[in-house]
DNA sequence: GCGTTTTAAATGTCAGACTTTTAAATGTAT
DNA sequence: ATACATTTAAAAGTCTGACATTTAAAACGC
């Protein structure tokens, strides 16, 4: 592990940092391993402990390792899980589509796809833990007093449940960002009666599909859904456009 | 943004991270808006210095942030690209499946269903660049002196451009993480001249197929593909299995 | 009005001290 | 000998203050 210390374009602490974060990735370090002490890598690489903690800090960030303090504490390679995974995410998604004005309709259709290749295999493999936390959701759902922001969390919770009765992490990990990060586009929309009425029937059909093992038809009714909430963004769109030019 | 100074149980600088993360996730911190001066922040959250940089280091291993140097400079809410998100998502899928232990199987199974989902898109969208490109890998994987791991390299490449082709940046995004990741996996394997060749076969029929619009037959290839890979990935474990008994 | 120099503000780096946490090592009493 | 309490040393966390470097605006000179 090198860095340049004349290389004025970059600092010191991310040099560190990629230097450590390359001999992480590459397999020379390995998960629960201990890196030297902050004195002892500050040494190493002839800078201050403060630079060494600055980088130690860009790792931690990553989850790439945890600190642990007192005696026979330091830093450790940390074996990133799933949910650690999943938490950047969404936070890296959320902030993707709401800072780069990515369109709903561009959001819409990447979160559907995902969706519908995970539903053959969730047709397959779902529980009936998945079935009662889809039926639950849709109960929830059908509360009269509602707020927007609850609907909206309760439809995120319906579809993180059908992406996980396919029982594959990786793609449980993969639809985190897609499924969550569509929320803040979805709370712009404001849901009435009618529509949600509409939603929990298409969200019914679904879970009954799913029980039954009906590949084929949830995948006919995702479509709906997914044409249906298309169509409900073009509405709020074009009222905020006749708002504006009134 | 407050933070609790007698939380013994979290860094000040993971709580100060925090509370500017959650601002700007929130929208209270917008794109290109800068932040206090490190001595300013200091100042208001009565730490030191030091533990403030150590908080900004942190998001800027996230590319919450972007720090400049000299006069009027500072730190900046960072507009976060895909092309930064793209390469967290590579390390972090890369990792996970590493370190977590996921089976050829279950990384396979996520990738190729990804992938299914956007090839009708790709099928629809796809330009000239994107076939020549495509193109040009499977001309590259023909090639007889070619490596193991420049013909892994290569069919990154060749999917990265099926999936691009699709014209849907949220779905590349998402995707970069499944196709990659599963490089070091695929690097495992080696790859007779005969396994090239029958794969090479499935790549340019997916080309042709895109070539003419027909997004059935290209998902039939991209089953054909994904059953010929696990089979690979079978004789591979079996004969490992075969050398430990034996 | 244009090029040069100065200047001030900000981040980057450093050195050193002190605080807190932690687990092992040591000691002590039953 | 075992169980419990105490000591101790190592390490991360925090703080202070200084200096280096970068940068763009402001001042200056022609």
């Amino acid at each position: 592990m090198k860095i340049n210390p004349n290389d004025a374009t970059t600092d010191l602490s991310a040099q560190i940092a990629k230097a450590i974060r390359d001999a992480i990735v590459s397999g020379q370090l390995i998960v629960d391993e201990r890196l030297p002490s902050e004195s002892e890598l500050s040494d190493q690489f002839e800078v201050s402990r403060s630079t060494v903690r600055e980088a130690l800090k860009r790792l931690a960030a990553q989850s790439l390792i945890r600190t642990q303090r007192g005696a026979f504490g330091g830093a450790f390679i940390n074996r990133i899980s799933f949910e650690e995974a999943y938490g950047q995410q969404i936070t890296t998604s959320t902030l993707l589509l709401s800072m780069n004005a990515v369109s709903f309709d561009v959001a819409c259709e990447a979160r559907f796809a995902m969706e519908r290749a995970c539903a053959p295999f969730a047709a397959q493999r779902r529980t009936a833990d998945h079935l009662a936390t889809m039926r639950a959701e849709i109960h929830r759902q059908a509360q009269p007093g509602l707020s927007d922001e609850s609907w909206c969390a309760s439809d995120v919770s319906f579809h993180r449940a059908l992406v996980d009765a396919a029982q594959n992490p990786v793609m449980s990990y993969q639809l985190a960002g897609s499924v969550e990060a569509m929320q803040p586009l979805m709370n712009m929309i404001t849901f009435t009666a009618r529509n949600r009425e509409t939603i929990i029937r298409l969200h019914s059909k679904i879970a009954n599909h799913l029980d039954n093992k009906e590949a084929e038809k949830v995948d006919a009714v995702l479509v709906m859904l997914s044409d249906y909430t298309k169509t409900l963004a073009y509405d709020v769109i074009a009222a905020k456009q006749k708002q504006k030019d009134g």
